[in-house]
DNA sequence: CTGCTACCTTACGTTTACGTAAACTTCTGA
DNA sequence: TCAGAAGTTTACGTAAACGTAAGGTAGCAG
């Protein structure tokens, strides 16, 4: 996934990928949704795998689509966490118990994301056909004011 | 205003209907989100009909799936008026040519309604579809852990 | 080395969408 | 009629999610 050693990136060019702000990463990392990427040293410049973009963009979808508090977003978020904890953990040969447990862990995150995404699924398509009807009634004044 | 004399409700009870608090109604009159119902005079409590009850369930409704400011539903909104509009003007027995352009003038208030809801649609649907693989992603690691 | 640009930290400012409190009034059931 | 619940106006408060400005630094091109 992400063992393709590319070009770090700075957050401007982070920022301008996803259609935001340093200031909204720095953000983000600040109320602890991001890790202080790589240990960084006071004052030096951040710098961003594209598993970091990836998750940027995760937050920014689940804040939008969902429309969910950057506080509800970390708690879903445990979920990526929980996968890349598996990583780290895999390679030291841990525990098969430990790992089942993280992964039946995540899975009741996923399960709890795809609810609410589901939900709002089923409400948008409601508003969507009410939106729909509307209009055909209206084609159908339009209809008799010809006639 | 509806052809439905109902009995007219308080904004507690409105309020509680939709789950919100009389203040958020109170504010959607602030803002002329709402108009102020039955030039009411200073200090008489306000009321409401079950259309109005159905315009602010449709406010807090694109407010909430579409991620809209208030100010953007007031905006979209512009379709609901242009048929109330409408109803009024049809009693007069207006002229047809001015009809036809209200009803075409609230198709495409409609229409941008629908392309915003679609869109947010396929997002939901792009991100559901992601999950669902991820899941899969899960289980198979799991059936795995058994072998 | 120099200069320029993007970045860093700190800290206060801003907008949206209400919450909350106070002091008073309108309604409604007994 | 009258008490108490629910409503009204006015006005200040607030939380979330950044925006913005100031003063300094890192990093790279030449």
């Amino acid at each position: 996934m992400s063992t393709t050693p590319t070009k770090p990136l700075r957050i401007g060019e982070v920022a301008e990928m996803l259609g935001t702000t340093p200031r909204t990463i720095r953000y983000y990392e600040e109320i602890g949704l991001l890790p202080d990427a790589q240990e960084r040293e006071q004052g030096k410049h951040r710098c961003y795998t594209d598993t970091d973009v990836e998750r940027v963009r995760e937050i920014m979808r689940l804040r939008d689509l969902l429309g969910l508090t950057l506080e509800e977003v970390s708690a879903l978020l445990e979920a990526e966490d929980a996968r890349a904890q598996l990583r780290r953990e895999i390679r030291e040969t841990e525990d098969p118990a430990e790992i089942r447990r993280i992964l039946e862990q995540a899975l009741g995150h996923i399960a709890n994301q795809l609810e609410l995404v589901r939900h709002r699924r089923r409400e948008l398509e409601q508003l969507e056909s009410e939106l729909v009807a509307k209009r055909r009634s209206i084609h159908k004044r339009l209809g008799e004011l010809d006639a």
